[in-house]
RNA sequence: GGCCCGUUCGUCUAAGGGUUAGGACACCACCCUUUCACGGUGGUGAUACGAGUUCGAAUCUCGUACGGGCUACCA
């Protein structure tokens, strides 16, 4: 439909990547492959004092997870480098002093002491914090209201100043949001935003503008919190390169917490996870569980990240990634924010269980395992637990407690539950059941439950009452696949082993 | 406080003037299952409120209420 579609997801290297980054991702990335577009990662790593060194790589690790792999980036390499703001200063302080020069933002000199003053002095009771705007410029110290002298002066001197842009007075600004339609602002109620910095890097505001510009960024997605600042940013696109020249823009509903928007807290307390992997900020130690380890299959958490604000208009729910690409459009995003829900995700991920590729899922199993301290050699037998458990697996943590007695005896064995009603009849029959077993030449399944169910009648004791002793005996608890199943699967001398050891210990 | 965005079952959502307001998760009941699940069938449950436009409004308009976001030399 159009290959100059270029599409860029720009976060700022601060810490773990939160489930809202990872849709913004999505959607950015979505409607990137389905125009054949370009999907861009820039780095915005500008406040120096919140950067995270290993939050980077973090980040590429996630996406790498997830399956959204960028076109350009820092690492990727690509034509419109470098893709780290930080290593593009020169470029934001060439625009800046442009701004100025123009008569479109101006030199403020005031100190934080001072802007702290003004916020006192201005505050009142319908005033909640008083903003650096058209209103109190004239009595702040800045390029306005100094004369050329003292600023050159300052300015040589090299005192500590940055430059703001100055909003004009009742102007209406309005642009056409892909999802919202016409939004309109009033510049008198916009306050003269910071756009350099006294270290000399840009803030958000003027670098988002100047790369996007540069490097020719057709669509921008971008969280809803954005909204609010779309002013300054349409602003500086038309001081600085037009108006025509301008992407579009599409504000996306915000991922909501149970109170509020998602934060990595709400998880804390709610047991659920917040971000795509696991993170500890070195800071404090502090951790923060991720989807990835919690057992989350990307399959599953793209899928249910793509529904969240997002239909095909049909009742289908389950999308593959390529499904996705085909069927994603920006007009059936919607403009409400959603509220996560963490019961909804498990569902997705226990359909992606039960309907991924048996290799795929082997692999991670596998790993799960060896998070476990227990390594799988066996591949065969491997598959045959995934296709015997995986019905009964919502995460890929569960494959552990639900097949763990299929490679090793059961250290712990629900015995409270078969004691009251253990007496030596039934001791009698597995007894002699034993015996049948060692002669038994044909083991499956089916053969092995006529066998077992034979011999009840013969004891004259029903099936039922011997059912859970001999699922207690061979999987530890009241869970698991069929027990004659699982006879099958660990072998006979393992099963006999099994009866005879748990057989001591219901007679002791 | 100001500005901006939003509002359909508890949650995610469908229905873009005419439907018994549909589906999914969760919940409940029953069936299947001599365990736990899966699966199947059914059920509870929503258009925030008030005006207007219209033969007819969840749908268009306005107001109110409520929710959310922003209001930093953070993104």
């Amino acid at each position: 439909m159009n290959d100059s579609v270029r599409v860029r997801f720009a976060p700022s290297p601060t810490g773990g990547l939160h489930l809202g980054g990872v849709r913004t991702v999505l959607f950015n990335y979505l409607f990137a492959k389905h125009n054949n577009g370009k999907f861009i990662v820039r780095i915005e790593d500008t406040d120096q004092s919140r950067y995270v060194p290993e939050a980077e790589e973090y980040i590429f690790n996630c996406l790498n997870w997830v399956g959204l792999q960028p076109d350009e980036s820092p690492i990727h390499g690509g034509d419109y480098g470098p893709y780290r703001q930080s290593e593009r200063k020169e470029i934001y302080k060439k625009y800046a002093e442009q701004l100025v020069r123009d008569g479109f933002a101006y030199y403020a000199f005031d100190t934080q002491e001072e802007l702290e003053k003004m916020r006192q002095d201005f505050k009142t009771t319908h005033n909640h914090s008083q903003q650096y705007d058209h209103s109190v410029r004239m009595k702040m110290k800045n390029s306005i209201t100094c004369s050329t002298e003292e600023v050159n002066t300052w300015l040589k001197e090299g005192r500590s100043h940055v430059v703001r842009i100055k909003m004009p007075k009742h102007e209406n600004v309005s642009f056409k949001d892909m999802i919202r339609g016409e939004v309109h602002f009033d510049t008198s109620v916009v306050d003269d935003k910071v756009l350099l910095k006294a270290d000399g890097m840009p803030t958000y505001h003027l670098a988002v503008v100047v790369d996007d510009y540069l490097m020719k960024i057709s669509h921008v997605f971008r969280g809803e919190e954005w909204l609010p600042s779309a002013p300054v940013h349409i602003l500086l696109w038309k001081y600085l390169f037009g108006i025509d020249a301008m992407p579009q823009w599409a504000h996306l509903p915000l991922i909501l917490g149970p109170v509020g928007k998602l934060s990595k807290r709400d998880g804390a307390k709610h047991g659920f996870p917040v971000f795509a992997m696991n993170w500890t900020d070195k800071n404090n130690s502090e951790k923060t569980e991720g989807f990835k380890e919690k057992g989350f299959l990307p399959e599953a958490f793209i899928n249910f990240l793509a529904l969240l604000g997002w239909n095909d208009g049909t009742e289908k729910e389950l999308f593959s990634k390529q499904e996705l690409i085909q069927n994603f459009s920006i007009d059936r995003v919607h403009a409400a924010g959603a509220k996560f829900d963490y019961e909804k995700a498990k569902w997705f991920n226990h359909e992606w269980i039960k309907r991924l590729e048996l290799i795929e899922l082997k692999s991670k199993v596998k790993d799960f395992f060896s998070a476990q301290q227990f390594e799988i050699n066996d591949s065969t037998f491997l598959e045959k637990v995934i296709e015997l458990v995986k019905d009964r697996c919502t995460l890929l943590t569960d494959f552990y407690p639900q097949s763990i007695f299929l490679f090793e005896t059961p250290t712990q064995l629900d015995i409270a539950s078969i004691q009251p009603k253990w007496d030596n009849k039934k001791n009698i029959f597995f007894t002699e059941w034993i015996l049948q077993l060692t002669e038994m030449i044909n083991w499956d399944a089916t053969y092995i439950e006529e066998n077992f169910k034979a011999l009840t009648n013969l004891h004259n004791i029903k099936t039922g009452d011997l059912l859970l002793p001999l699922r207690i005996m061979l999987v530890g608890g009241k869970f698991g696949p069929p027990v004659f199943q699982v006879a099958a699967l660990i072998e006979k001398k393992e099963t006999i082993k099994r009866i005879e050891n748990a057989l001591k210990l219901f007679n002791s």
